[in-house]
RNA sequence: UGGGGCGUGGCCAAGCGGUAAGGCGCGGGACUUUGGCUCCCGUAUUCGGAGGUUCGAAUCCUCCCGCCCCAACCA
């Protein structure tokens, strides 16, 4: 296996407890020394960020050990499992960067699971029971007392094998009977307590059509797809921990009869990734995509990694995320700023910066010959010198921001105020005489003067305290700016079992459809990021088109003023 | 009242018997034509609690407390 992206960015790897394993396998030579992970999800939903987790684990661990990593669609419940589903996976691992070592279907074992079943039941070990799920439910006992074994328990073998072909030929309806595995109904492990390996459901199949109606439940599934493939080290989350020893069971009972199955995989589990301000179950993400709260998969506040794509972050930025955040056995809710402070060092370093005015207010400068046009130059981006410069015009009617305007300024306010000066980034200083309002008082327009011998990098020596952004009136192009704000409210989102639903944020979305951008920026392809200078990073949005381009926010800038006004 | 896990600063997380890494966040300062970036400095006398072993314990032992997961023909 392999990363398609550059791996030098991402900081080095710190080693936790899985990665320890694997170095003591390998130092104790199981395997013959082999690493062989997987990431196994079910086609049911879209990536999100938890899943991240789990593809840098996975991949990491092959690519750091030498070994392999494959991708395995766990489609065994095609009643919920979609292709739309299968393509988008592979889309956003490649996007991630990285690439299996081979890809494949739970699907493409069906025949296989099928025959060593049919091996369990002449081994005794699995037999059709033909309850219905409550009376299977009754007899499963509870926490603390035991189970009953069911009265089809003890069915013969060529019974079970007859029932089991009839149940497969598509004689009996959804419901009417299953394939056990005969373990222990006193176990205290409710998982032991003859788990179900099949099912009935004459549901069409993604992949395999109406070639079958019996599906194999997850837990029989799982541990046979891992030995067929080799899986050394199969790595799940935490709530899989009790079912270990079923997947041990189903490893080695169908080992025992089947000599292709020379590897035994070892399942280590770990604990799943929760972000505060964020749902992340599939289940509750596919309610906002149904219910249309969001804009699909991709709303760029969805979680998902098609949404933080589109929202602009970077494979680089997820990478760095899931090596910083570790990997642990212990339940853990990461802040979501972590999250943004790596998409903001990410984008610091690689983003050309551009100005913009979100919400625009003109300035004209009174003594600024009408008609003149200069073009000023301006540095794409500080970090990077190789990035270059480019020049912008400016004349004698701008539009800055409203906030960098007050008319009664707090102190500490460096920006503009009836009176004082601010610098106009890569330009003058500027000098706000007086403020033109409408009949309603609003302020409308600021009337200005500017300093000839202050140009941006003059020998004036002339220093101001604040700096500003601005966009020339008549250059400037109109653009969308979509600002997005965390989806939900509530730092637990549906905390105590009330609908995660009542917590969503009512302005996540704010679409402005006025905003002044620098002419070049008009023409920018979908995808392309920048800086706007003093606001954050932003992203083109696939819905853009040159006569009306449009632009993400994916992350603010850290806000100084923000915090220092706050605290007033 | 069963079974399986987990408890180190606000959030993560190293640590594996020799005297609490690091990151995010937060607070302070320097620098600054982005109130960005960068750079300094500060932020756990203590590791869920109580006993015990030891010259020495976050690390070993005992008991206790708290939190999470499991009773789908989901994964």
């Amino acid at each position: 296996m392999s990363s398609t992206d550059s791996e030098t960015t991402d900081s080095a790897t710190p080693l936790d407890f899985i990665r320890d394993i694997v170095t003591s396998d390998i130092r104790a030579g199981k395997d013959a020394g082999r690493v062989h992970t997987r990431f196994p999800p079910e086609p049911n939903g879209y990536l999100h960020i938890g899943h991240a987790k789990s593809i840098c684990l996975n991949f990491g661990v092959a690519r750091e050990f030498g070994g392999r990593c494959n991708l395995r669609l766990d489609d065994t419940n095609p009643a919920k499992e979609d292709t739309e589903y299968v393509d988008a996976i592979q889309r956003d691992v490649r996007w991630l960067g990285f690439e299996w070592s081979a890809l494949f279907y739970a699907s493409d074992y069906f025949e296989l699971m099928y025959q060593y079943a049919e091996q369990l039941i002449r081994d005794g070990k699995a037999y059709v029971d033909s309850l219905n799920a409550d009376e299977m439910r009754e007899h499963r006992g509870t926490l603390t007392e035991p189970g009953r074994n069911s009265p089809y328990r003890d069915r013969t073998t060529e019974e079970n094998l007859d029932l089991f072909r009839r149940m497969r030929a598509g004689e009996y309806p959804d419901g009417t009977h299953v394939l056990r595995a005969r373990i222990d109904m006193a176990s205290p492990n409710i998982n032991m307590r003859d788990p179900t390996l099949y099912r009935i459901r004459h549901d069409d199949h993604h992949r395999t059509g109406n070639a079958w109606c019996i599906y194999p439940s997850y837990d029989y599934a799982h541990p046979i797809s891992d030995a067929l493939e080799g899986i050394t080290h199969s790595l799940c989350t935490l709530e899989f921990e009790d079912h270990r020893p079923l997947y041990d069971w189903c490893v080695e009972n169908v080992r025992a009869r089947a000599a292709e199955l020379t590897s035994r995989p070892r399942q280590i589990e770990f604990a799943r990734l929760n972000l505060n301000y964020t749902v992340m179950s599939k289940r509750k993400l596919l309610t906002l995509v149904e219910q249309q709260l969001v804009n699909g998969w991709d709303d760029p506040r969805m979680p998902t990694i098609a949404g933080l794509r589109r929202r602009g972050y970077t494979p680089e930025a997820i990478r760095d995320f899931c090596s910083r955040i570790g990997v642990a056995k212990k339940e853990n809710v990461i802040d979501v700023a972590l999250l943004e402070h790596t998409v903001r060092e990410d984008l610091n370093r690689r983003a050309q910066r551009a100005l913009a005015v979100l919400r625009p207010l003109k300035v004209v400068i009174e003594n600024y010959p009408e008609g003149r046009v200069e073009q000023l130059n301006a540095t794409n981006n500080p970090e990077d010198a190789s990035a270059g410069t480019r020049s912008i015009p400016f004349s004698r009617e701008l539009h800055i921001e409203r906030e960098d305007f007050m008319e009664e300024p707090p102190k500490k306010f460096f920006r503009l105020s009836p009176g004082t000066e601010v610098r106009l980034r890569y330009a003058y200083i500027l000098k706000c005489e007086r403020v033109v309002k409408d009949t309603a008082g609003a302020v409308v327009e600021l009337r200005c003067t500017y300093d000839p011998e202050s140009l941006s990098g003059s020998t004036a020596g002339r220093r101001v305290k604040g700096t500003i952004h601005w966009v020339s009136a008549t250059h400037a192009r109109d653009a969308e700016v979509r600002l997005y704000d965390r989806l939900f409210l509530s730092e637990d989102p549906g905390e105590g079992g009330r609908d995660p639903l009542v917590d969503l944020n009512p302005t996540s979305l704010e679409r402005l459809i006025s905003v002044k951008v620098e002419p070049a920026l008009a023409d920018a392809d979908a995808g392309t990021r920048f800086q706007f200078e003093r606001q954050g990073y932003f992203c083109v949005d696939p819905d853009s088109r040159p006569e009306a381009p449009v632009f993400n926010r994916t992350v603010t800038l850290k806000d100084g003023w923000a915090r220092i006004a706050g605290r007033k």
